[in-house]
RNA sequence: GGGCCAGUAGCUCAGGUGGUUAGAGCGCACGCCUGAUAAGCGUGAGGUCGGAGGUUCAACUCCUCCCUGGCCCA
C-alpha cells in the first residue's frame, strides 16, 4: 500500500498555502473556463429569478462594507441559480449627480455653481463624466477578488444617452398623468451646492451641532403707559432679521406676568410653559396680572426685533396670528414667523397674507445692504445677531443647545430651509398604492417594511426631483419663455426632433449644456420653448433602473416583461429613503406603463434583505476620520474572501450592526475553514492509497451505522439549509451547515472513523469503502451547502472530489428521501452524550482513556410516549462507545437503580397549575421523596405527597428523577442518562494499559526518527518485568500498531539491531524504566 | 424630543407560549491524543441575564420607569 503522488484521486492540498493564494489560483482558472458565463448558459433556460443590482457610484473607493452588502446579493443569486433559475446580473453604474460634481470642483480647486459657471459648463461636465469612473477598475476588481459575479460587460450606465432617453419617457408619462408639477416651496437647500435637496437627501446627513437658543422679549403695542412685552423663542436667531409675525396657538392659555419687584414691565407667555421658562417656583416670584386664551392675542401689533429690512408694500406685517401648530412643548407658547425660511412660516405666511422677506442669497449670505450682517454667512450671523438683541434690550436669555440638523450629505454644508423654485412628482397622489405595495412586500427583516419604511411612507411628501445643478439627466421640461404656463414634457429624442423640426446632429448628447440650445417657437404663437435649466435628481436616475437599464420602451419590451418586477434586491438600511424609495417611488407612479405593474402588486420587488453597518471592532462607525475604516484587499489577502464572506454573514444576523473584528475573521470563519480543509485532507490522504468511487462501494443501506447516521444527518442539514437561504435567512443556514460540519461530522463521525479508513494490501475493504463513500458524499454536499458563501475553497474541493464546478452543481440533491433517519439520530445523540458522561467518569476517577477498562453500563431515560431504540442498534452503537471510552464492554440496563440512589426534581411547570400558592410546598414534598419511593413509583406503584394536610397521588409529569452516584461504579448522570464505568483494574486491564502506553512511546519515536507512515520497523524492548511481560502478552497488537516486522523483548533485545541507524529511546512507563530500540526494516 | 433595534460569560451570539442547575462557539486554564499533527479531543473556571420598581406561587422571559449603544426621524 503506497501512495502514489504522480496519479493520486485526490489531490492534495497543502495547509500552509495561504487562502489568498488559493483564491487567486481560482480566479485565474474560472477566468481561463469563462466559468460566470458558463453558470448563466448552463441555467438559461431556469425559472428566473431576478435580481436588482443598486448601482454604485464608482468615483469613491469601495469599503469593507461594500464586500458585506455585496456578499448578501452574490450569495442568494448563487443558491438560486444552484436551485437551477436563471439568475440576471446586470451590473450597473450611478454615474449622475452632485458626488460627482463634488469630487470635479475639487480637483480643479474651485467651489460653488458660480465658479462653475465661469469654468464653462460644457468642460466641467466632460471633465464629470470623465471622473465618473475614476475607480471603476478598482471596483470591478474588488467584485471579481470577492467572488461577486456581475455582468460588467453589458452594464447599464445612467449617463448613456439610452438611459437618459428612458427616464425622459418616465418623467413623460408621470406628466400625463398629471404627476409632474413646478411649485413653489420651502425646501432644505445647500447654500454650497446651490441646489435644494429632497426629503430622502436630507436623510442622509443629520449631525448634531451646538445651536443658540434665544429667548427674546417684544413689545407689544397698547394704549396704556406700561411696557408689555411677549415672550418668544428660536433655534435660529438669523430669521429674526425675516421676521413678520408671530403665531400663537388659540387653544392655549396664556398668562401676563410681573414681577413681584414691582417692576414697571409685564411679559406673555403660555401658562404652561412659563416653569420652564422662568425656573419651576416662578409663582414665588411672579404675579399673575391676567391669564387669557390664545384666542386674546391674536390681531395684536408687535415691534419686530430687527429692522434692518424693508418690508414690501404688500402684506400684513407685526401681527399675532393664531397657528395650531404652535404648542406647549418647548419654548414660550410663541413662535417667531419668518415666511422664507421655514415649512410652518410659510405656509402660515400664505394663509394669513403676511409679507415676505428674502434678505439671504442663493449662496446663503445676507444681502450687502442689510446692516451689520451684511454678505455674512446667515449661521455665521447667529453672535453678531443676539449681540444686536442684547444692545437693543430685546434679549431675555441666551444659551446654547444640542440637537440635530440637516446637513448636505455630500459636501457637509449645513442647509438653510428657504422657498425654492422646484420641480416635484405628486408622490402624494398615490402614496397608499405605495403603503400597500411596501405592506406586500417581503422585507427582511419584517419591522424595516412595516416600521421604518411604512410609517415614513404613510407621510409622504411630494418628490422634489429639480436639481439645480449641471451634471444629470436633464429635466426634459419646456417652458414658454413669454408665457411660462405654457409647459411641454418630451418624452423621447424622437419627440425632442419632431418639436425642433429637425433631425438631431448624429453627435446629440443630452447633457447639459448642448440640450439648452434646443429651442422652438411656442405652439401658441409668442414666445419661445426653453428648457428649464435644472437636472433631475440622481435617485430618480437610480430608481429608473427597472426599465432604464433596458432603454425600455424603446427597445426590450419582452426583457423587461420578463424581468419585471425583481423578485430580490439587498442594500444597506441607508438606502430605506435613497434607492428602496426612489425604485418604489417611480414604479408605483408609472402604474401599467411598466409591465406587470398594476394596481397594488408587490413591485418593483417582491423581496428585499436590508443590511445594516458594518462598525468597528470596538462598536464605532467606520468612518474616515476616525481612521477606523478597514481596507477590503487586505483583509482578503490576510484572510481570504471565503473566510470574510463567511464571518460576515454568519457573526450575527445581516440586519443588526456587526462588529468588525479581524481576530474574529481567523477565529470563527478561518477555523472552520481550516476544519473543512483538514477533513478534506484527511480523505485524500487515505483515498489516494487506492480508494474512488465505484460500483464496489456498498449502499448506503448497507453501511454501518455511524455512516447512517451522518448521512442522516446531512440530508437534515441540506433540506434546513436550503429552506432557510429560501427564506432569506443566510445566517441560520451557515450556522447550521458550519455547526452540523463542526461537530457532528470532524469532532463524531471522523474521529470515531479514523481506523476504518486505514486498510492493509491493495484493495479497500468493504467497511473502509463504506467510510470514503460516506465521507466524500459528506464533503462533496458540504461544498454544495456551502458554495453561495465560500465560493472559492468549496469549488477547490468539489472539483477535486467530483471534477465538476461546484458552481454547476445543483444545491440540494434531489433525492435524499429516506435518508432521514430520526431513530438513528436519537440513539446516537444518546450514545454521544453516554460517551460525554463516560468521559467525565473517567475524569472523576483519574484514569486516562488509553488505560481500558472493563465495562460501562448505559441506562437511557424513560421517555414517556417514545419507544427505545431497537436492540440491535444499540448493539451496533455500543461498539462506538466501547471506542471512545476505551472499555471492553458495555452493558446496557433498564435501569441503573442498584448504582444510584435517585432523587426527585419537582417539575415546576406542572405544579404550579395544580398547586397555585401552595407550589412551593408541593415542590418540597416531591423533592424530599427517597430512592425507595422513587423507584416504587418508576415501577408503577402509587405514590402520594402531603401538601398542607392533604395527601395528593403523584403523577409521572409532576417530576424528574435523577440518579447519583452510590457503588462503586463511576457514575454520571444528565436527564435520565447514566453512563457508569468500572473503574477496577485486573491485572490483564493493566497489562493492556502498558502495551498501549508503549504503542504511543514507539509510535513518537517512529515520528521523531522521520519515518513514513506505511515504513516496516524492526523493534526491541528492554524493561522492568512487569513492562516485558505486557508486550510478550501483546505482542501482536503492539506489531501491528507500529508496523513493526520483528518484535524482540528483553535483556541484549537491541543488539540484534545494527547501531548504525537504529533509534534508541529511555523512558519511564507507569514507575517502570524501559528502554526502545527501533530501526526501519529494509526488505 | 419621538420611533425602531439592541444590552445575557473576557468576546460573538442562542435562549416558543413565565417554571427553579441560563446554554453554545471562541478565548483562557488544566489535561488527553500524537498515523488529520503549524491538526484533533476532553474537562474546568467565568454570568446578581443593563438598573430600579411592579404583576405572579414563580420573571432572562410580562408591565412601568430609568440608564447605555446604534439607526431613523423631528
Amino acid at each position: 500500500m503506497t501512495p502514489n503522488a504522480a496519479d493520486a484521486a485526490f489531490p492534495p492540498l497543502p495547509a500552509e498555502r495561504a487562502p489568498h493564494e488559493l483564491e487567486l489560483e481560482l480566479l485565474a482558472r474560472w477566468r481561463d473556463e469563462r466559468l460566470f458565463e458558463r453558470v448563466q448558459e448552463a441555467r438559461a433556460g431556469g425559472e428566473p429569478f431576478v435580481f436588482y443590482e443598486g448601482p454604485p457610484t464608482a468615483n469613491g473607493r469601495p469599503g469593507i462594507h461594500h464586500v458585506f452588502a455585496r456578499t448578501i446579493k452574490d450569495l442568494f443569486c448563487r443558491h438560486r441559480a444552484m436551485r437551477n433559475h436563471f439568475v440576471p446580473r446586470k451590473a450597473g453604474w450611478d454615474t449622475h449627480g452632485l458626488p460627482v460634481e463634488i469630487e470635479v470642483e475639487k480637483s480643479l480647486g474651485i467651489s460653488g455653481k458660480p465658479e462653475i459657471e465661469k469654468f464653462g459648463v460644457a468642460e466641467f461636465n466632460r471633465l464629470c463624466r470623465e471622473s465618473v469612473f475614476k475607480y471603476r477598475g478598482e471596483w470591478e476588481e474588488l467584485s471579481e477578488r470577492m467572488a461577486y459575479w456581475l455582468d460588467y460587460e453589458r452594464a447599464y450606465v445612467t449617463y448613456h444617452k439610452e438611459y437618459v432617453e428612458s427616464v425622459w419617457w418616465a418623467l413623460k408619462t408621470l406628466a400625463d398623468k398629471g404627476l409632474l408639477f413646478r411649485g413653489h416651496k420651502i425646501l432644505p437647500y445647500c447654500p454650497r451646492c446651490g441646489t435644494a435637496l429632497s426629503s430622502h437627501e436630507l436623510a442622509l446627513g443629520y449631525k448634531v451641532v451646538t445651536d443658540p437658543s434665544v429667548y427674546v422679549a417684544l413689545d407689544l403695542e397698547h394704549d396704556g403707559p406700561e411696557r408689555r412685552r411677549i415672550l418668544v423663542w428660536t433655534t435660529t436667531p438669523w430669521t429674526l432679521v425675516s421676521n413678520t409675525a408671530l403665531a400663537v396657538n388659540p387653544e392655549l392659555t396664556y398668562v401676563e406676568l410681573r414681577k413681584r419687584t414691582g417692576a414697571q414691565w409685564t411679559i406673555v407667555l403660555a401658562q404652561d410653559l412659563a416653569g420652564a421658562v422662568l425656573g419651576a417656583d416662578w409663582a414665588d416670584r411672579w404675579d399673575v396680572v391676567q391669564a387669557m386664551p390664545g384666542t386674546a392675542l391674536v390681531g395684536m401689533r408687535y415691534r419686530r426685533p430687527l429692522d434692518w429690512v424693508e418690508f414690501p408694500e404688500a402684506g400684513e406685517r407685526q401681527v399675532i396670528v393664531g397657528e395650531s401648530f404652535v404648542t406647549a412643548q418647548d419654548g414660550t407658547g410663541v413662535v417667531h414667523i419668518a415666511p422664507a425660511f421655514g415649512v410652518d412660516d410659510y405656509e402660515a405666511g400664505k394663509r394669513h397674507g403676511l409679507a415676505f422677506v428674502q434678505p439671504v442669497n442663493a449662496r446663503g449670505e445676507f444681502d450687502a445692504s442689510v446692516p451689520v450682517v451684511g454678505g455674512v454667512f446667515f449661521k455665521k450671523a447667529d453672535p453678531l445677531i443676539v449681540e444686536e438683541l442684547k444692545r437693543r434690550d430685546v434679549l431675555w436669555k441666551a444659551a446654547e443647545f444640542e440637537h440635530d440638523y440637516p446637513h448636505c450629505w455630500r459636501c457637509g454644508t449645513v442647509l438653510i430651509y428657504s422657498a425654492r423654485d422646484s420641480w416635484f412628482v405628486r408622490t402624494t397622489a398615490y402614496r397608499d398604492s405605495m403603503v400597500a405595495r411596501s405592506a406586500a412586500m417581503n422585507w427582511n427583516p419584517p419591522e424595516v417594511g412595516s416600521g421604518r419604511f411604512g410609517s415614513w411612507l404613510e407621510n409622504n411628501i411630494d418628490w422634489a426631483v429639480s436639481r439645480d445643478r449641471y451634471w444629470g439627466s436633464p429635466l426634459p421640461v419646456w417652458v414658454n419663455d413669454a408665457d411660462p404656463s405654457e409647459i411641454q414634457v418630451v418624452g423621447s429624442y424622437a419627440e425632442l426632433a419632431e418639436r425642433l423640426g429637425r433631425p438631431l446632429p448624429d453627435d446629440f448628447d443630452p447633457h447639459k449644456p448642448q440640450v439648452d440650445e434646443y429651442t422652438w417657437p411656442a405652439p401658441s404663437g409668442t414666445g419661445t420653448m426653453r428648457r428649464v435649466p435644472q437636472v433631475i435628481d440622481a435617485w430618480f436616475d437610480s430608481g429608473s433602473m427597472p426599465f432604464a437599464q433596458w432603454h425600455y420602451p424603446f427597445e426590450n419590451r419582452e426583457m423587461v416583461a420578463r424581468q419585471f418586477p425583481a423578485d430580490f434586491i439587498a442594500e444597506g438600511v441607508d438606502q430605506t429613503r435613497g434607492w428602496f424609495y426612489s425604485l418604489l417611488a417611480i414604479a408605483t407612479g408609472l402604474g401599467d406603463a411598466l409591465p406587470n405593474n398594476a394596481g397594488d402588486a408587490p413591485a418593483p420587488y417582491r423581496a428585499v434583505v436590508v443590511n445594516d453597518l458594518v462598525l468597528d471592532a470596538a462598536g464605532q462607525k467606520m468612518s474616515k476620520s476616525r481612521g477606523n475604516v478597514v481596507n477590503p484587499w487586505e483583509i482578503m489577502e490576510r484572510h481570504g474572501a471565503d473566510a470574510a464572506r463567511l464571518f460576515l454573514v454568519s457573526s450575527s444576523q445581516v440586519w443588526v450592526p456587526r462588529r468588525f473584528d479581524e481576530a474574529a475573521i481567523r477565529q470563527t470563519a478561518g477555523n472552520f475553514l481550516v476544519t473543512l480543509k483538514n477533513v478534506y485532507r484527511f480523505l485524500s490522504l487515505y483515498a489516494n492509497f487506492g480508494w474512488a468511487p465505484s460500483d464496489a462501494d456498498p449502499a448506503p443501506a448497507d453501511r454501518p451505522a455511524l455512516d447512517r447516521w451522518v448521512l442522516s444527518r446531512l440530508a437534515g442539514v441540506e433540506r434546513e439549509a436550503d429552506r432557510l437561504l429560501g427564506d432569506y435567512d443566510a445566517t441560520s443556514a451557515a450556522r447550521r451547515v458550519m455547526e452540523f460540519f463542526d461537530d457532528d461530522v470532524s469532532k463524531w463521525y471522523v474521529r470515531l472513523s479514523r481506523a476504518r479508513f486505514w486498510f492493509p494490501g491493495s484493495e479497500p475493504t468493504a467497511d473502509a469503502r463504506a467510510a470514503f463513500a460516506t465521507l466524500h458524499e459528506v464533503l462533496a454536499v458540504t461544498c454544495r451547502l456551502l458554495a453561495p458563501f465560500a465560493p472559492f475553497v468549496t469549488d477547490w474541493m468539489h472539483r477535486a472530489l467530483t471534477g465538476a464546478s461546484v458552481h454547476l452543481a445543483a444545491y440540494a440533491r434531489p433525492n435524499t428521501t429516506g435518508a432521514e433517519d430520526e431513530a438513528l439520530e436519537a440513539a446516537m445523540d444518546d450514545v454521544r452524550r453516554l460517551a460525554n458522561l463516560g468521559r467525565a467518569a473517567r475524569e472523576a476517577v483519574g484514569i486516562n482513556v488509553r488505560q481500558p477498562l472493563a465495562e460501562v453500563v448505559g441506562v437511557l431515560p424513560v421517555r414517556p410516549g417514545q419507544p427505545q431504540p431497537p436492540r440491535a442498534l444499540l448493539e451496533e452503537l455500543s461498539a462506538l462507545l466501547r471506542t471512545e471510552l476505551n472499555v471492553k464492554a458495555v452493558r446496557w440496563a433498564e435501569s441503573g437503580d442498584a448504582l444510584v440512589t435517585l432523587e426527585a426534581k419537582p417539575n415546576f411547570r406542572v405544579l404550579g397549575k395544580r398547586f397555585g400558592k401552595a407550589t412551593p410546598l408541593a415542590a418540597q414534598a416531591v423533592g424530599a421523596l427517597g430512592s425507595e419511593a422513587l423507584q416504587a413509583f418508576e415501577r408503577g406503584e402509587p405514590v402520594t405527597i402531603a401538601v398542607e394536610g392533604a395527601e395528593h397521588p403523584l403523577l409521572p409529569e409532576d417530576l424528574a428523577i435523577h440518579r447519583r452516584a452510590t457503588g462503586e461504579y463511576a457514575v454520571q448522570e444528565e436527564g435520565g442518562l447514566v453512563a457508569a464505568l468500572d473503574p477496577r483494574l485486573t491485572p490483564e486491564l493493566k497489562q493492556e494499559g502498558m502495551a498501549r502506553e508503549l504503542v504511543s512511546r514507539v509510535q513518537r519515536l517512529r515520528k521523531e526518527a522521520g519515518l513514513e507512515v506505511s515504513d516496516r520497523i524492526v523493534l526491541a524492548v528492554t524493561g522492568a518485568p512487569e513492562v516485558e511481560a505486557a508486550v510478550r502478552a501483546h505482542e501482536a497488537y503492539v506489531a501491528g500498531e507500529v508496523l513493526a516486522t520483528s518484535v524482540r523483548v528483553g535483556a541484549g533485545a537491541a543488539d540484534a539491531i545494527h547501531p548504525s541507524n537504529r533509534q534508541t529511546q529511555a523512558f519511564d512507563l507507569d514507575g517502570s524504566a524501559v528502554h526502545v530500540t527501533l530501526s526501519k526494516d529494509h526488505p
